[in-house]
DNA sequence: AGTGCCTACTTACCAACAGTAACCAACTCT
DNA sequence: AGAGTTGGTTACTGTTGGTAAGTAGGCACT
């Protein structure tokens, strides 16, 4: 995948496309919707619960990107109600790992961070 | 590190701690900073120049937020002109790895999400 | 003594984005 | 006719991010 043009790819530059790339992969609800969807299809309101806490809104909008930049298939299914289907792309398939990474991050660190928040709080504070 | 309250930690319920680091380390530039600290220590002017675009505002905010959480050190030196020093902590290390993956799968991926996204752009057009 | 320069921030202001809640359309079931 | 289902959209509002200018502490040159 790393053509002429990726060598020239550079985060750390303003200007460079990758930045956008990463707004979206880093999101917040990008990294759950990749991990919610990581086990298969699943539906608009199957998502919605999966994702606790996000909106409809907010999920319509991130399904959106994702399927604009070709990391989600949306399939629609003329029943009724009315089905719509979101998979992972093969290229989105390929982040389920280092998003599952970060995850596994949060979560394994957890305890750590809050400690060093509450001591930081308390530096601060005396 | 898992420990005991560790198991009941999910990211996919709303009120889960580990939404707030998450946020933080999938942030636009918290994972352009730690790339940045990955060779070692830098001043808060390098790092300025390191990762181009960002402002000292987002750049102080960052690096207070990664500090209160226990990612970066901060360590202040008192010559003239004061230097401030930001080195990765061991927890703050950890997250290269998994971090570094999503800039290189930024960079690895550019091209396919330019071509989707155009792709999806003249669908919606036409 | 005054002007200017250095680093590392703050602050004020504004625009963009995320979140909340209500509404919509199509169709079924009762 | 009225309620319920799915998959949205829209209006409003609050929080966040970005821009630019100001600040503090210290030296150095004139």
């Amino acid at each position: 995948m790393l053509d002429a043009s990726a060598r020239e790819l550079d985060p750390y530059q303003a200007g460079c496309p990758t930045r956008r790339i990463l707004d979206l992969i880093g999101g917040r609800w990008t990294v759950l919707i990749v991990g919610a969807l990581g086990e298969g299809t699943a539906r608009f309101s199957e998502l919605l619960r999966r994702v606790d806490g996000i909106s409809q809104k907010m999920l319509t909008q991130t399904l959106r990107s994702m399927e604009r930049d070709g990391l989600v298939i949306r399939t629609v299914t003329a029943e009724v109600p009315v089905k719509v289907e979101y998979t992972l792309s093969e290229a989105g398939r390929t982040l389920t790992e280092p998003l599952r990474a970060l995850e596994r991050w949060s979560i394994e660190h957890f305890s750590g961070v809050a400690a060093s928040r509450s001591e930081y709080e308390s530096r601060i504070a005396g």
